[in-house]
DNA sequence: TATGAATGAGCCTTCATTCAT
DNA sequence: AATGAATGAAGGCTCATTCAT
């Protein structure tokens, strides 16, 4: 369960490095909650305490950056689907996880729209994401067996992105955002029933 | 001396400025839909066919040329609800408007994130479009009896919202938009039984 | 005679544009003389006291504005070549020409590297420049029958880029590149012969 | 340990250093074919398979580099032309000098242009190179005996000057330089008749 | 009133050189 | 002695907005 993120590095970090990698990240998650990941290359290496040339040397592209910084997070957001789902029926599980990835998407403002950016800058970036964590959401819905509506209905990967998309308001609106993800359940539950 | 005819009009149009104005509407509707609400606005001065500072003169903030673009478009979607309520079953009517209406936010990129964007540049703008929207599908929602779901559901604004949010990744996943907005209805319909 | 410069403008230049556009000429052309064609951008809008925009707008590409910066240089040139052809003898009026093209190559630090530069910033400005000289020093060749000894020998566009690499060193060596220059016109005289 | 055999050097360099001082020169060498002289530090001490702060203290400036480089090749342009005169007619041996001097020159892109810049980065580089080969061309042209055509005309040092900066165009363009350098040993030749 | 020229702040990115490991 | 990570200054270009004509 450890081993995920211990991909041997081709070349092992020297400390100081590692430290400024962290900070980025670090720094990056800061600055992206509060200016969105359009944030300023500048504002971020700031945050950081290091260079900007050290932000690129570490994250040549920004894509690099986002990824690194989510990484984390939608590593969490993994692991708490498979707690969920032990201890609470499926049903509940699934709506809980959803409650918990919609928090993870939320602190990242403008990451819904640039999950489907065709920008250069963003490239492969929604690919990398979603297909991270569409297994673990299609589990979770295999479990609460709403996935026999899905008989040309929605996947997981549709779920995934739609539960972006109405985070675009932002925190100020998560009721909304709520209301619509209760709404796409109920919508998955009685589908095929139709 | 501009006293004499104000009766009526705010501002007493030149036929020349009144000419400027339509092109200038034309002229954005035109390159929204090509790049989007975030077009440059030499662009879309020069597909009016006139100089930029025109263009600031009768739309000093950029929610103003949006809005105006959106108008005639946000009329039609609300005459077209009419039509189609007048002529199909109630269901298929709100149906087809939320089609039309997800065809309608399609042309304009970019105008989901706008409408709630916190940028001063788009401030206000999601208010005055939505409000405008709102009556005609809550009539919809009304005649096709989906309302008593709401109950602690879904308004027909936070609907409206929710569709714009949908189109996020642009027309060429028209079909997932539309998966979506089949679910978010089937699960207004089947929301009470629950 | 006046009629070459006279192209007419397509749009004719507002008085204002026109003012800066000279201003950037004549502010490129201190600037070139004083720190090369590679000079920064900055530089030479400061120098002609306008904004780096203006600069863009009127020469997108650096070439753009050291063509225009050579042109009236050129002009001059070929003129002059004119005159001298009139008023010296055939070898005396090639040999005062190529120093009066070699005055002009050396306000122009670096222009001999650019010229055959394979760099994009300067593409094209080679050709373009030498290729308005060259029948002027082909038609003093011709008069100075020098011409005769050409076969197989070197040509006047030949000679042009000779004397332009051959300045490379800079005015403060023009003795250098003189004695080079008789030398060559030494070997075509000669030639022949051998 | 490593004053055994310290006579001659004035830096008893420790075996690896000189195996990385090797390698950095040969590296630069290639790397100068390729990129020309301006190429980047980092490409070098890459292709050298050394670090950076290696290729700083072995050669501070880059000046230093370069003439490393150069230094093997100017030995053996000044070998070659010992070979040439015993081998050769006098005159022979000068032009077949010059066509090896030349293509010297050419695997150094940019190295005509730097020999005269004024850039501190390669002061003096000029001067030590050229002094270097001077008495080597000086005696060849001794042999042809056009040097008693130089009687206010070229001196060694001049023609070496005057190649390098005919080399300017670059080895795409060897016909053009070898044609410039024809004409100047012609010139050389006749002086004197004239 | 309409025009479009001018402005200049702002952003990203690169690279020679230094310094901690 | 060697490494390569960090630095940060510098430079090119864009674009929303204002202003002279």
């Amino acid at each position: 369960m450890a081993s995920r993120n211990d991909a041997v590095p081709q070349t092992p970090l020297r400390a100081d490095a590692r430290r400024n990698v962290e900070a980025l990240i670090e720094g990056a998650r800061t600055v992206f909650a509060r200016d969105g990941v359009d944030a300023h290359v500048k504002d971020i290496a700031l945050e950081a305490g290091v260079g900007v040339a050290t932000l690129y040397r570490h994250f040549p592209k920004r894509t690099d950056l986002v990824l690194a910084v989510l990484q984390h997070d939608v590593d969490e957001c993994v692991e708490t689907a498979q707690e969920l789902a032990a201890a609470h029926t499926p049903m509940d599980a699934l709506t809980l996880w959803l409650d918990r990835y919609c928090a993870f998407v939320l602190t990242k403002h403008g990451l819904a729209a640039a999950l489907q950016s065709d920008e250069a800058t963003f490239a492969g970036l929604g690919a990398q994401l979603l297909e991270r964590l569409e297994p673990t959401l299609d589990e979770l819905l295999q479990g609460a067996r709403v996935t026999g509506a899905m008989e040309g209905g929605a996947s997981a990967m549709d779920l995934l992105r739609a539960v972006a998309h109405l985070c675009t308001p932002g925190p100020a609106h998560i009721d909304y955002t709520r209301r619509m993800i209760t709404l796409l359940l109920t919508g998955l539950r009685q589908d095929p029933a139709t």
